[in-house]
DNA sequence: GCGTAATTGACAGTATACTGTCAATCAATA
DNA sequence: TATTGATTGACAGTATACTGTCAATTACGC
């Protein structure tokens, strides 16, 4: 006869919601990094140039509100996408303090071409399921985030991209 | 009327499982640290001591296949859970490059403790959704961390844990 | 038993993701 | 207008998370 279980099990991990996000957004990210590895092109750098993209001369702040990420950590992510050609960052006129981001035409085309690799790896995260569970697992997930939507530090406020209309640089 | 709309909307972002899981993985680590706050413990740091105090003696390379977390990024988490007191690196006899892996009384006592909070923590993440929704997005999590376990860098191997039994430092 | 494979831990490098701080600048008001 | 307070971008620091490399060591095929 076995000595006596430990109290805590690999159940307080392997079963719980933290754990299962966690894995989930590693198998996403190495999903998307797979299928767009000839764009170079992270999650959060092409999340970056959709929204600038939709939002033109939109400011580094809002940027980060419309995508729901740290703006600390956001300023390195435009940087490398400077670099890379991707993105303008003007001075405005009206606020020395703002810099007004655009992509340029190399940006532009990018997300063009990228859009059906993103699909694809979009596609991919969810092909193990059935399409009934595919669409019940995003249904569930789209509200819990939008429900805990407060609860992080950066949270999403895409309304906030509209701001910067009439202050054009 | 307006302008012909961009091709590529925000939805090209927020309808996406991608930026989803990122979001819940943000939102469940920003529960975790506020509701651990006074343990000043992380979600993966949590995950190794569960693991070790499961598995006494396990070393670096297999404990990374029980959490599903890198190997090189273990490192370092393992020797902040050193610094802090809650773990212990006793060089094997039997394999000179391995490091075997205990919890001190400390860590021991520590994770005896944080089990009611980081149980808060949890049940704060699912707690918008009502029970039936809980249940329903758990198991469809569950079944597509374990479908897609091959293709992230890292697949959980569970049984991994078992294989330094009988090779004991 | 010897050369080669594989394993192990460590390290360098890149990229999120967070906290907190700071100076420059702008806005609001007394 | 002068002071105060808020905003903005930049930075330092910590902690995941990955790729790739390396030396020491072990295991294995011959």
């Amino acid at each position: 006869m076995p000595s006596k279980p430990p109290e805590i099990t690999m159940d307080a991990v392997y079963t719980k919601p933290g754990y299962l996000f966690r894995r989930m957004q590693q198998i996403a990210v190495s999903i998307f990094i797979e299928e767009c590895r000839e764009f170079d092109l992270t999650p959060v750098q092409y999340a970056a140039l959709v929204a600038i993209q939709n939002h033109p001369g939109i400011d580094a702040t809002r940027l980060s509100a419309v995508i729901a990420f740290d703006r600390s950590t956001l300023g390195s992510v435009i940087e490398r996408l400077e670099s890379k050609g991707h993105v303008e960052r003007k001075p405005s006129v009206e606020d020395k303090r703002v810099k007004l981001l655009y992509l340029t035409k190399a940006g532009a085309a990018l997300l063009r071409n990228i859009m059906p690799f993103v699909d694809r790896a979009q596609a991919r995260m969810l092909a193990p399921l059935k399409s009934t569970d595919r669409k019940m697992l995003m249904a569930l997930l789209s509200q819990l985030v939008d429900l805990n939507n407060e609860v992080s530090r950066v949270p999403l406020r895409a309304e906030d991209a509209l701001e910067h209309l009439g202050k054009g640089g």
